[in-house]
RNA sequence: GCGCCCGUAGCUCAGUUGGAUAGAGCAACAGCCUUCUAAGCUGUGGGUCGAAUGUUCGAAUCAUUCCGGGCGUACCA
C-alpha cells in the first residue's frame, strides 16, 4: 500500500515537472493525521527554497483526484495526510481470505538460496540456558528468510579438532577410571557436569574394564561427542529445529582446505612466521595487531579453519549467508572476514548477527551458568521450567543487540502478567468463536468466506487496517533480520482484535449477514496471528 | 588504553535510513463479567530520552566530548 502511494506521488510530481526527492510515506502516530502521510513537500522546500505548504497546495488537487483516497489534507509544516477509502479495506479482507496460510509470504527472494549458520556449540556438553537466545533467535530468522522466498539451508558448524574435544575425552576417561579408582585425578580444566559421568557409565556398561588404563582415549572422545550431540539435537528438536547440515572442522583438514588456505596466504605474502608461529598480517587501521593462525605447536588457531569454512560456504554459491554469534565473538568474525578478503574472496553476501548476553533472574536471584561448575542451568531445565513457547518468545522479544534480562518467574507465570498469553489468547479466543459458530449456526460451512458483506464497525475497520500491514511488517523485519519487530506488530493485532471482540458480539442469529461479515474479520485476524506465530516460532493454541 | 554494544516511565523494554503531543507490558490506582474464554476491555497517575555542545525548518534518532554498564582485546573456541 505504501508503495502504491509512493508511486502516485511520484507520478504527480512528474506531471507538475517537479524534481523527485527521496521522500517517505509513513503511518502517522496520530489517527487524525490520516492513514498515511508523506514528508515530500518538506523535502522539496529544501531543494526549491520555497515554502513547504505552498508546494503542498500545488500537489493537493491532483492527489485528491485519486480514487483510493477518501480525503487528502495538508497539515503542520506541510505534511500531506492521506485518508484511505473504505473500499480499500474490503479488498484487503478478500486478499487475506484468499491467501490464507500464505498471506504475508513474499517472493522478493524467490529463486535465491540462503544459508543460516547458528547454534554451532561444540559437542562438549548439553546446551545451557544462555545458548537459548541464539537457538530461538536463529529459529525465527530462519523462518523469516523462508517467508521472503529463500530456499534455506540450516547449518551447524562445530570445532571437533581442537583442545576442547581433547578435554572432553580426558574428562570422560577420568570419570571412567574413577569407576575403578575413586581417587583417579580429574583434569583441572575438565568438564564437571554430571552428563560426563553418564557417558562414562555407558562406556563402562558396554566395555566393562577392557579400556582400563588405555593409552588411546579416542574412543572416549568419540562416545562423548556422540552422546553430547544427541543431547543437543534432542534439545533443538523440542523447538522443532532440524539443521540440514552439520559441518565438522575435521572435514576441512581431511579435504586439504586448511592447508591450501595457509599456502595461499604464504604465496600472497599475507602471512609471516615469527617465534615458530604463523601470523596473518592485518590492516593496522582496522586491527590492533597481527593474529596467529598457526601456533608454534603446529596446530592452527580457530581462525584458520573458520576462514576455510566460510570460504567453503562462499564456494557453495549461496546468495546470502547469515551467521549468528554471541557478543563474545564480536571481534573475531571481523578477523575471519578480513582473512577471506586477503585470500581473495568476496564477503559482501555474508551477514553477521551479534547478540548480547543473557542474564537469568529467578525473582531477585540471578542464575549462574558456568560450564565448569556442575551446577549449570541447562536449556532443557529452562524449557521444563517455563515451556517451549515462553522460552521462544522471551528470547526473540527483544532486539538482539541489547542485553537481555530473562525473568524466569515471569515466563513461568500462567497469568495475565505473562506476555506470551496475550498473543496466544487472541488466537484461542477466535477459535472459541468458531466452535460456537459450528454449534449454533445451522448448516455452518465455509461458503460465507467467499461472499462480500458490508463491514461498518469502526473496530473492524481498524483491525483490517492493522492486518493489511502484515506483509510490510514481514518485509521490514526481514530487512534488518530482527524478528522482535514482528512480535510488537502481532501484539497490535491481538490488541485490535480484543477491542473488536469486546465491543461487538460476533455471532448474532438474528442478523446473519452481520454475523458472517464479522466472522470474515475474525478469520482473517486468525490467519495473520497464526502466520505471524509460525514465523516467530510459537504455537497457535486452539484453546487455553 | 583500544574496539564493538548498550543507557528511554518505579521495573523489563519498543521507538534510532532526522518528522507532528516519546510508546508498550508489568507494578500502582479507579471502573467493566445473567451474553461467543475477564489469560480480556476502559480510564488515571508516572519522563531533564545518561550529560553537554554542535548540525537545521525540526534531534530520543546524526556528529563530537564526557559519565556509567556489558563483552572483547589469547600461540582458548
Amino acid at each position: 500500500m505504501k508503495d502504491i502511494i509512493q508511486n502516485i506521488i511520484e507520478k504527480t510530481l512528474k506531471g507538475l515537472h517537479l524534481p523527485v526527492p527521496g521522500f517517505s510515506v509513513d503511518y502517522p502516530k496520530n489517527q487524525k493525521f490520516g492513514d498515511f502521510s508523506s514528508n515530500v513537500s518538506l523535502l522539496l522546500s529544501k531543494e526549491l527554497k520555497r515554502n513547504p505548504r505552498e508546494i503542498a497546495e500545488e500537489l493537493l488537487p491532483k492527489l485528491s483526484g485519486e480514487k483510493c483516497f477518501s480525503k487528502v489534507e495538508i497539515a503542520g509544516a506541510g505534511f500531506l495526510n492521506f485518508f484511505v477509502a473504505d473500499s480499500f479495506y474490503r479488498e484487503i479482507l478478500k486478499d487475506i481470505l484468499n491467501k490464507k496460510e500464505s498471506y504475508g509470504r513474499l517472493d522478493i527472494n524467490k529463486g535465491k538460496t540462503a544459508d543460516l549458520e547458528w547454534v554451532s556449540a561444540n559437542p562438549t556438553g548439553p546446551l545451557h540456558a544462555g545458548h537459548g537466545r541464539q537457538v530461538c533467535l536463529g529459529k525465527a530468522i530462519a523462518n523469516l528468510l523462508e517467508w521472503t522466498g529463500y530456499d534455506l539451508t540450516r547449518e551447524y558448524y562445530y570445532n571437533d579438532a581442537g583442545n576442547q574435544m581433547n578435554n572432553l575425552a580426558k574428562s570422560v576417561y577420568a570419570r571412567y577410571m574413577q569407576k575403578f579408582d575413586p581417587d583417579f585425578p580429574f583434569p583441572d580444566d575438565g568438564y564437571a557436569g554430571d552428563y560426563i559421568k553418564e557417558i562414562a557409565e555407558e562406556i563402562y556398561n558396554e566395555k566393562k574394564n577392557s579400556l582400563k588404563d588405555s593409552e588411546d582415549i579416542s574412543y572416549f572422545k568419540k562416545k562423548g561427542e556422540e552422546s553430547n550431540f544427541n543431547r543437543i539435537k534432542n534439545t533443538l528438536a523440542k523447538f522443532g529445529i532440524q539443521h540440514n547440515v552439520f559441518f565438522s572442522e575435521t572435514a576441512l583438514y581431511k579435504n586439504g582446505d586448511i592447508e591450501k588456505l595457509l599456502k595461499l596466504f604464504e604465496d600472497k605474502g599475507a602471512s609471516r612466521v615469527e617465534e615458530g608461529a604463523t601470523w596473518l598480517i592485518m590492516d593496522k587501521d582496522r586491527f590492533q595487531k597481527d593474529k596467529v593462525i598457526v601456533k608454534a605447536t603446529g596446530e592452527p588457531t580457530y581462525r584458520l579453519p573458520d576462514m576455510a569454512y566460510h570460504i567453503n560456504k562462499v564456494n557453495r554459491e549461496f546468495d546470502l549467508m547469515v551467521d549468528i554469534f554471541g557478543s563474545d565473538h564480536g571481534d573475531t568474525y571481523k578477523e575471519v572476514l578480513y582473512g577471506m578478503e586477503l585470500a581473495g574472496y568476496e564477503t559482501q553476501n555474508i551477514k553477521v548477527i551479534i547478540h548480547q548476553m543473557v542474564t537469568f533472574k529467578m525473582g531477585e536471584e540471578s542464575v549462574k551458568m558456568s560450564k565448569r561448575s556442575d551446577n549449570v542451568y541447562y536449556l532443557d531445565d529452562l524449557i521444563d521450567d517455563v515451556g517451549v513457547d515462553a522460552t521462544q518468545l522471551f528470547f526473540v522479544m527483544r532486539s538482539a543487540n541489547t542485553h537481555l534480562d530473562f525473568d524466569i518467574e515471569l515466563a513461568k507465570d500462567r497469568s495475565d502478567k505473562n506476555p506470551v498469553y496475550y498473543l496466544q489468547y487472541a488466537h484461542a479466543r477466535i477459535c472459541g468463536i468458531f466452535r460456537n459458530a459450528e454449534e449454533n449456526i445451522k448448516d455452518f460451512n465455509e461458503e460465507y468466506l467467499s461472499k462480500e458483506y458490508v463491514i461498518s464497525e469502526p473496530e473492524a475497520l481498524e483491525l483490517i487496517k492493522v492486518l493489511s500491514k502484515f506483509p510490510e511488517e514481514v518485509k521490514s523485519s526481514y530487512e534488518v533480520l530482527e524478528p522482535h519487530k514482528l512480535i510488537y506488530y502481532l501484539n497490535s493485532v491481538a490488541e485490535m482484535f480484543h477491542k473488536f471482540y469486546h465491543n461487538n458480539r460476533i455471532i448474532n442469529l438474528e442478523d446473519m449477514d452481520r454475523t458472517y461479515a464479522r466472522l470474515q474479520v475474525c478469520e482473517s485476524a486468525k490467519k495473520v496471528l497464526k502466520n505471524g506465530f509460525s514465523i516467530i516460532g510459537i504455537s497457535a493454541p486452539e484453546r487455553m
